[in-house]
DNA sequence: AGATTGACTGCAT
DNA sequence: CATGCAGCCAATC
């Protein structure tokens, strides 16, 4: 059976995770393996950035987070939530691939932060 | 303590 | 281009 991994109390990564997610602009996104490699220092990997994801507060924008190259591999666990997902990122402009609607253009819509992550965006080029 | 699971990823087939 | 699989780390059982 599937387990359910708890939700995380808030003094892990975690709360470093969202706090990242939560700098994201509207229109624009990051991947999952992007996300880990931010917090780097913590070890984290692009799996361990899905479950902080799945269990993120609603203020933070998980729909922002895709996969790498601009797929969404929450299709394969919850065609639901790709939809929804897929809607939010519609919503918000985030520009898709003319041939493939399921597939977010990465060279538009990727999103880098400043020097450090709790600076404002930098210009991206 | 060992096995299993998971909003992932990259390389191999 | 589609599947499969091993590696990744933390949380659970």
């Amino acid at each position: 059976m599937a387990r359910v991994l708890e939700a995380p109390d808030g003094h892990d990564f975690y709360e470093v995770v969202y706090a990242f997610v939560r700098r994201v602009p509207p229109g624009k996104v990051v991947t999952y393996g992007q996300v880990a490699e931010m917090v780097e220092e913590m070890r984290l990997t692009a799996r361990q950035v899905g479950v902080a994801m799945r269990y993120a507060p609603p203020d933070v924008p998980w729909q922002r987070v895709v996969g790498a190259g601009g797929y969404l591999p929450i299709a394969k666990r919850s065609p639901e939530a790709m939809q929804r997902q897929l809607a939010l990122l519609r919503a918000e402009g985030v520009p898709f691939h003319p041939d493939d609607p399921y597939r977010v253009d990465m060279a538009k819509a990727q999103w880098f932060p400043g020097p450090s992550l709790f600076e404002p965006a930098e210009e991206t080029r």
